[in-house]
DNA sequence: GTCTATAATTTGATAGAC
DNA sequence: GTCTATCAAATTATAGAC
């Protein structure tokens, strides 16, 4: 017994705006994917809106919960963060595209407003999870989180626009290296 | 004597595809803000790509001569750097938009190759110019130059989305404070 | 250089049969 | 749940008048 079509249009759906954006992936190109039509596409998400909801809280499920299974058993500062940078490495080696929120957060000021909502309440928590991982002596806490993701995120943008994943190899490493003095 | 209907097009494209992105803005969409028709875009720039082309590398070299402006007799690798700094922070104040090459890069994987490589040909140079910009001493430049790079495109995507400048402030501080003991 | 007019295609979306 | 059929609107783009 194969996954269901919501689940397969979610993916799909998941994929291809991580590739090329919300507004370059139309109900017929997800439809073309599974080999249906797009009414019945329609039927699973009736507006373009509701499906960009679905995704964004389907990845943002996956992604914490794949962390947290990352770190069970880490207790340093550092083993977590690292964690959390290779979650986002695989990312973009595994599949060669884009955080699906990096994508909608550079989109953000063209997306209907409650789907910019969940992406920044990915980015919130997202942020929020490495205030906490921090080496506890750290100070200006949110601020380093902050630039934590920040980092991250744009190396990722960088990588996957100059197809060279070293970029983000670079960069993380580099981050690393500074959050072990923070 | 105004400047003319072609310039008006670029200015208008730029911060159109900033804004919301390549594939949500339509010639009529920029027609409107001119106040004519979309054939008379068609007329100026007969492909998207070409208005995409324009603006690109408009931006790069509106972007660079801004910045050696800025640098002109800051001699110091961290002047020179916080100069690259509030460039970037001001583009982001002055017109709440992403970088354009930000934007591009994140949908990268859909535009025209063409386009692709106009974009990562500004990144290039723009990770040139820090790598030359570092402290003498600074070792694996590259890296850091990437590492760099990453943060301020990262953190801008990040204060756009979340829609709270000092989202840009606290990453790209903390980036300074690190970069002064690389 | 700008316009009207229009073509060809794509897009988000709906109605109703099966 | 999926289909056929269709719609209204939008999109990139062109031809030709002014």
């Amino acid at each position: 017994m194969t996954r269901d079509t919501c689940s397969h249009l979610i993916d799909a759906a998941t994929d291809q705006v991580r590739r090329r954006g919300y507004h370059a992936v139309s109900f017929r190109d997800l439809a073309g994917a599974l080999a249906i039509k797009s009414a019945s596409v329609h039927y699973h998400f009736p507006q373009k809106e509701d499906l960009g909801q679905a995704i964004v809280s389907d990845y943002a499920e996956a992604f914490f919960a794949a962390l947290e299974a990352r770190v069970s058993g880490v207790t340093t500062s550092i083993g977590r963060l690292r964690a959390l940078r290779e979650l986002y490495r695989e990312a973009l080696g595994r599949s060669d595209t884009h955080c699906l929120c990096g994508m909608l957060g550079a989109e953000a000021r063209g997306l209907p407003e409650p789907l910019r909502r969940s992406v920044n309440a990915f980015f919130e928590a997202n942020v929020d999870w490495v205030r906490e991982a921090l080496p506890p002596g750290t100070r200006d806490r949110r601020a380093r989180a902050r630039q934590f993701i920040a980092t991250l995120q744009g190396a990722m943008m960088l990588a996957g626009s100059l197809d060279d994943a070293s970029v983000f190899d670079d960069a993380a490493s580099r981050l690393l290296q500074d959050a072990a003095a923070w």
